[in-house]
DNA sequence: CATGAATGAGGTTTCATTCAT
DNA sequence: TATGAATGAAACCTCATTCAT
């Protein structure tokens, strides 16, 4: 029962807190997330002893849903597809729901320590690229390196300008143009 | 007489700013900014009425020498070079100094209607892309909203996560492929 | 339960603001206000979210209290005496505990709008003049404008004088002598 | 020549002076004071070596009006319409050009020490009351301290609540009755 | 265990006063 | 001598965090 209520809260906090950083950025006050999400400031700081904590549970969460997205796309029949699916996906979730990495790296909160050995996003978006490249589907050149540095770079521009739909699609043509052979 | 010494405050004021606000993100406090001027808050308060006029004072400047690059090139011999250096240039620019595009997004600010009229940043772009176009050197689909997403997401991630050259170079050579016909 | 704690402590910020800014003026920092009150800045910011606002709080309560007092005595047996206790009252209030019409004047805050609809202070007086001049008490020309003015007058220099109870009555004492037919 | 802009320039803040701080109250700034006196800070600080010097500089100043407007009633053939009027004219000067005697009063400053032994505003005054009392146009247990208590009294409402020329001719007419045998 | 009132350090901003020009 | 830029203390106010209820 009990448990029942904390799992039901922790989601609301992280689900309050995704929405009201995203929409009044990093300064938003812990007392307006509390709010959102129809709980005291107190049931905040009972799961998350500080604020730097609950942005990177945040983080975390959305670094799992990512992961998944990715393991669900790494067995697909067509692996071009598959990762330009992703690649665009991660962007359009940028853009509709956040991801703060601006905010994160801003607050200088380091992401990789907070997520290593909970899951491997990492491994999973690799997966997809050697797939792809197997598969001739994407310039060989291209390293993990420059794959997470245009991910991140059309992420924080989409989520930052608030790019329509037209947009993502024509930038992110260009992108995928310039990996494919 | 004082005018001199107003102005080298000023200098010195928009100088330690830049540095600190970069270092420090969008929240470091006036103090640390004066300390770093060697002057007192009130003479950052006598120039800049708030925070964010600070903040609009450093956009407009690096706008300002933005569109002085920008029209240097968009007389070069090669256009398609020029424009590629150009966008080279702006991404190492704000590896090295800091744009604050994000913070400044985050701070709701209209850069914009700030820069609007002194002078024409957008036209001397333009006049980079169309002239590469013309010679063929870009893809005549690319348009301004494209290529203005494509600097800013590539300023922001290349500021974020502080790119090294290796990475900016091999990372833009996939955005110039996407670019090239 | 806290309700409770609550309500003392903001009875408590209330009194000690009233005395604090009579004692030290309109300029008196929030911090002497919470270091009497034995409370932090915040508590009082938590109530009054800002300055004018707790001296509004202030004004509202003496207001309270005076239109309590006028409507006690606004049924006594003998009117003319009722009245000319009322006035003598207020102004001895003015001189123990201030009443801030000046500071609240000149902070430019509308004393009227605060308080009207919570209760009639100036219909109570009203009644307590109309009663004295229908016992032929007070002369018939005397108005409202005028009867206000005159309490106001008495009190802004009862409080910045500091009358004492000699001079407050020898004062008084012409003044209603101008009052009677 | 120096001492004549000297002058005129003590005049013209003395004026600036009055008006700004009559208009925005005690706390006006010293910036707003130079820029209405049409001269830099330094100019007044030159002068007035504190704030207070110079609110007591205004007050003194127009301390000295008034004894000249009582010193020239004291010879006047009638004494009692002598007295009245220069009462009358006293509130209507606080109304149209304010006195400062709470925002004084306020700040603590000792207007009878600054003012002592430059002229006898009291004795002038006191001339007038004795005058019309000999006269019999004013009742005889009225003494100084009552009668200063009055004219502060309605000078500080006056000023205040912006009386009109009605309700300070009807309200005065209240005092006057006071008064009088 | 949840709540939200209280805390108080620290942020932005103002302004009396000084002093180089 | 007049100016007004610079100073920096101190004001108001916010908000992460604690803790009594």
């Amino acid at each position: 029962m009990m448990r029942a209520d904390a799992q039901r809260n922790l989601a609301r906090v992280l689900e309050a807190a995704e929405e009201v950083l995203a929409r009044d950025g990093l300064s938003a006050p812990m007392r307006e997330i509390a709010r959102q999400a129809g709980v005291g400031v107190g049931t905040i700081y009972r799961q998350f002893p500080t604020k730097e904590a609950l942005y990177q549970a945040i983080v975390v969460d959305r670094k799992r849903r990512l992961a998944e997205e990715a393991r669900a796309l790494s067995t697909a029949a067509e692996p071009g597809p598959a990762f330009f699916a992703f690649f665009a996906r991660v962007v359009e979730d940028a853009t509709a729901k956040k991801v703060f990495a601006d905010a994160l790296s801003e607050a200088g909160i380091d992401v990789k320590a907070a997520t290593a050995g909970t899951y491997d996003i990492r491994g999973a978006i690799e997966t997809l690229l050697t797939r792809a490249q197997r598969a001739d589907q994407v310039r060989a050149e291209v390293g993990m390196p420059e794959l997470l540095a245009l991910l991140t770079a059309t992420c924080l521009a989409a989520q930052h300008q608030g790019w329509d739909e037209r947009l993502r699609t024509s930038t992110l043509e260009i992108v995928f143009n310039g990996l494919r052979p």
